[in-house]
DNA sequence: TAACATGACTATAACGTTTTCGTGTTGATA
DNA sequence: TATCAACACGAAAACGTTATAGTCATGTTA
């Protein structure tokens, strides 16, 4: 196995000692302008570059982050990511992804995997088993090994530290009442179980602007989906579920959908039953990705800016991250909201 | 700054050497069993773990790859991502992301970031403006360190490593000919400029099955899409193209799409020109993402298995890391070709 | 001319492991 | 009672760096 050019090597040819050829290198006033010139030829000569490893092992930093989402295969994750990538790389960072898939252990071991050195700080997205089962202790052991941690979007008031999360309530607030602002009188809401934070809140918000227009909220009309398999997989079962809540109330309006993809089936079903959108129905979803885009009408939807929050999560882990290093007393816990915003397409009216 | 459990912290603790300790906790048979489970113990206690970094020092592989792509923010890409994930971490690597954004520096960047020691191996698709600029210096440099890379889906031939390809030509042909067979007689081709791999060579598997039921290709059906701007940014513009080819040519029953965008944003426009698919114009897409199963119609698609292929790559760059580090002879080189599905849909007859 | 500052290096420890090669204490053997 | 395994452990080198603390000629000063 070929090897990489070493410090020792340059030191060896050139007959100087270890110290002499880093020091060169860096450029040191203890080494003569001669021998500077001498290693920098040598070391270019053979190409050489510092190894990473040893460094991170000098140093007690590896200026890497770690990422742990439920799902790549997910625009808002997506871009986060970018987001991530984008405010560490400038700040020379590489960002090392590991994929729960919603799963409670596989959350466990790619974070101890990662939590072993080779990471400086995480950011995290919860998978939903974990907020289903509400255990956060692999979150807390992080913390307390001193390893810092960013929540987003999927956060959870347990756990003491930085967070970026959406507003959620609000922006479904807002999107309600845009709905009955532009003439919708009975909403509907489809949404996830309660112990999906974002869906409860997004939920919660729904209630809210019924609520300031004096409205009676219907348990009928709010859809709770058991998204327990995974989105692609039980899609028929969503548009059965979608399609029976049309069919018992024809009159319904207005929908409110806590994801784009629910919002898209929604359409498609209220098509098959031939609901004139936004005409007869108006919708909205929560998510600015390419079904939304791209979907015909194109949807109403509410943006929460991912790559935003991932630059700021960053940004948040980066800052923990240099205060920990450099033994600054440390901030008190931030949470930051991204607030989301409303882009009018052709689903409404 | 709280620091992690060391071997040197339980050996002084428990006043034996840390060569002792190290051993105890490997079962090494030259420790006695009473030593063993005190140390062992004790490091549970103080909740001890190996640190990785260390490790890699020592062990000269880090267990991490590095994987290249020119977007997140795209199906395709994000599916191989979660295949490279599925194989790498099933072997106990980790996986590190960059981003180049399209950008040729921003490729290298992120490569002579990597490069450096802190990942054993890398799985690239090129940059379109790499693609463009043929400057493959980066690609040969890390070769020549003997640091191993896999190439997929946007692979040349320049490059001396280990390939993971769709067999585009065929995928392409195949669903053109589907289009003929569907009766289509007046095929329009929406592809890329000929400087991106596989537009081009969609392009080719297009020409093909023309020519297969004799048919001469014309120029004007071949709308060759200057892509230089990101997607998002010019919809309008690729809306417009589109729209004066379908005016230009009112007959024409079928459109071959070498992306799913393409397509979808076809569709749209057929749409608004009010020609019924796939009753006057029938449409395949390439790549089975998101938008090809939600668009209405469903979009009929050549499904290209970007898992398959990112597992296919982890699993061609992790035997020749192995291969590396074990000083195998090494094997000649293999370019993988991933074969393609057609899923009909509802833009087809 | 003895003391001392300067310039230009080198030696060494340290980061946290693993592993090879000792080393000292037993108990058994001849 | 020497000799020798077997046993249980420790010392030290190595992975590739950096930083602190020497070292040793010079040249300068009082």
């Amino acid at each position: 196995m070929k090897k990489r050019t070493t410090l020792k090597q340059l030191a060896k040819e050139l007959d100087v000692s270890i110290s002499t050829v880093s020091k060169a290198l860096k450029n040191s006033p203890e080494i003569s302008q001669d021998t500077i010139d001498k290693v920098k030829a040598f070391a270019k000569l053979l190409n050489y570059r510092p190894n990473n490893i040893a460094l991170s092992l000098k140093n007690r930093k590896t200026k890497t982050i770690g990422i742990i989402i439920p799902d790549i295969v997910h625009h808002f994750f997506t871009k986060v990511i970018k987001g991530v990538e984008n405010y560490a790389n400038a700040q020379g960072y590489n960002v090392i992804v590991g994929l729960s898939n919603e799963s409670f252990s596989n959350e466990v071991i790619n974070m101890e995997m990662l939590a072993n050195g080779s990471i400086d700080g995480f950011i995290i997205s919860m998978s939903r088993e974990t907020m289903q089962r509400q255990d956060y202790q692999h979150f807390t052991e992080c913390l307390n090994e001193g390893i810092p941690l960013v929540m987003f979007d999927r956060i959870v008031n347990e756990i003491p530290c930085d967070k970026v999360a959406v507003d959620d309530a609000k922006g479904a607030r807002i999107a309600t009442e845009t709905l009955l602002e532009k003439g919708a009188k009975k909403i509907a809401i489809i949404t996830t179980k309660d112990y999906v934070s974002v869906g409860r809140l997004r939920t919660k918000g729904y209630l809210e602007a019924l609520g300031a227009y004096d409205i009676n909220p219907t348990a009928d009309l709010i859809l709770k989906i058991d998204d327990d398999l995974l989105y692609e997989d039980h899609l028929e079962n969503l548009e059965a579920q979608i399609r029976k809540l049309l069919k018992n109330h024809p009159d319904i309006d207005g929908i409110f959908a806590v994801n784009e993809l629910y919002a898209v089936v929604a359409m498609k079903v209220a098509k098959e039953l031939e609901i004139d959108i936004p005409g007869q129905l108006q919708v909205i979803g929560f998510t600015d990705g390419m079904l939304s885009k791209h979907a015909s009408p194109a949807l109403t939807t509410v943006s929460q800016h991912g790559e935003a929050m991932g630059e700021k999560a960053a940004e948040l882990l980066i800052q923990r991250i240099d205060e920990r290093v450099d033994d600054i007393p440390g901030q008190p816990l931030k949470t930051t909201i991204i607030s989301t915003d409303l882009i009018l397409r052709n689903s409404t009216k």
